[in-house]
DNA sequence: CGCGCAATTGAGTTATATCAAATACGGTGG
DNA sequence: CCACCGTATTTGATATAACTCAATTGCGCG
């Protein structure tokens, strides 16, 4: 259970200016001369997959925005079980309720590689003093996220574990960037679904049988839209 | 299916100032002056039971604040099945998707006579202009739905129908003002439960038959949370 | 009193969980 | 390079829980 980190800090606001995601990133429609005057650590940084990026009960004193890869949000109930409430990729924010100051109420650990930027909660409020934008972007970031729990729920924690797993797949190809996505271990497409390991083992089984899943390498698939479609209802 | 609206509409918003929930709601921290630039109307509105607040793709230009009772927020799906995804009660709020722009993607249904403050967009966008104290005041309202959208699914959609049902009830006994609270219809229980109307009916029935559950008058119950702890896990 | 709706109950079916075993796979060390 | 080992996945058999369908009961209201 050894966990190695790779951190490549770019230290430096200036960054964000050339940002490849800036038009999805928390400071989509901040003008150049607010980023001028930050001269906090910005950090943008690897992490290679399982690494935690914090705890549920952590206080912690930064926001990520995910810029690529899956981040998955879990949380620990008393009696040991875990769910998956989310899953989260390009674009999205981890720890924003840290900008509450309230601990975190999950896990946020990182499925596949995952390169972020840590921003420090004191950047986000210097900033949100005087940049509306910034505020519309917290609030739409928030909405979304939202928007997403509410997906979750309807979408993939409803129907028989087929219905689920099908949905599963579709939602992680909507998400990517090419045509293959990330395939979750079963043990974590279970915790996702609200199924067991071995149900979800079984319907991914039966849709690789039926040739509308094809594995790629190690932890990636591709799917045939138009045939699992319809397993979705 | 005839719907009635009893609407008794207090316009004005110097109201506000003397609102018994106002350490509640959403102007709890703006100060007296910004109200007295308010000249919009804030209206404080009854509905009876199964009323819409607002339905799954509507548009419309105001928040609702909860005032007393509690409202459904629904998701239906294409193959018209529907999930209850959240209860809102005392304090939340509703439609804040609406002040991003976005179209409603749930119904917000009354479950019991409610109270709501309907503010109009345009209130909050002027407040929101000059008053830190709104920002934090809703960006806190959007992270404790987000908080309430995770227990969802954390204790609702997880687990055997019977801990799903005992954990409804202790999460409805929590929010309730009096040792009595609002028993929801088995059908809702479902929708709310992703389970079926007879397994809520079958769990509700022998909790009761426990003496674990005991109902008040129609629509109201009380629990002894001491039994029915165990029964959440 | 009887009507209509909601809740409860029961029997039979089906899907999922559970338990157990076999297989595939990647990484390690010889 | 290959054999081995630990882990993840797949598969099967069985038990159990939930769903489905149908009938009955209970209750408020006209």
């Amino acid at each position: 259970m050894k966990q190695k980190t790779i951190e490549q800090a770019w230290r430096g606001a200036e960054r964000c200016k050339s940002c490849g995601i800036r038009h999805l990133a928390l400071f989509a429609d901040i003008p150049q001369e607010s980023f001028d005057r930050i001269h906090l650590p910005i950090d943008d940084i690897t992490f290679e997959p399982g690494h935690r990026l914090y705890l549920q009960g952590d206080d912690i004193p930064f926001v990520f925005t995910i810029r690529s890869g899956l981040v998955k949000l879990a949380q620990r109930m008393r009696n040991g079980d875990r769910r998956i409430v989310r899953v989260l990729g390009q674009g999205d924010l981890a720890g924003l309720e840290g900008l509450e100051g309230l601990p975190m109420d999950h896990d946020a650990i990182t499925l596949d590689h995952v390169t972020v930027c840590r921003i420090p909660k004191s950047v986000v409020k210097s900033l949100r003093r005087d940049n509306p934008e910034l505020h519309m972007a917290l609030l739409q970031r928030w909405q979304s996220a939202l928007s997403a729990a509410n997906t979750w729920i309807t979408q993939l924690s409803t129907g028989s574990s087929k219905k689920r797993v099908a949905r599963l797949l579709m939602f992680l190809h909507e998400r990517s960037v090419d045509d293959t996505f990330f395939l979750p271990t079963r043990d974590d497409m279970g915790a996702m679904l609200g199924i067991t390991t071995e149900s979800a083992s079984k319907a991914t089984a039966e849709f690789k049988r039926k040739g509308w899943l094809k594995t790629v390498g190690q932890n990636r698939a591709c799917i045939d839209v138009d045939e699992l479609a319809p397993a979705c209802e």
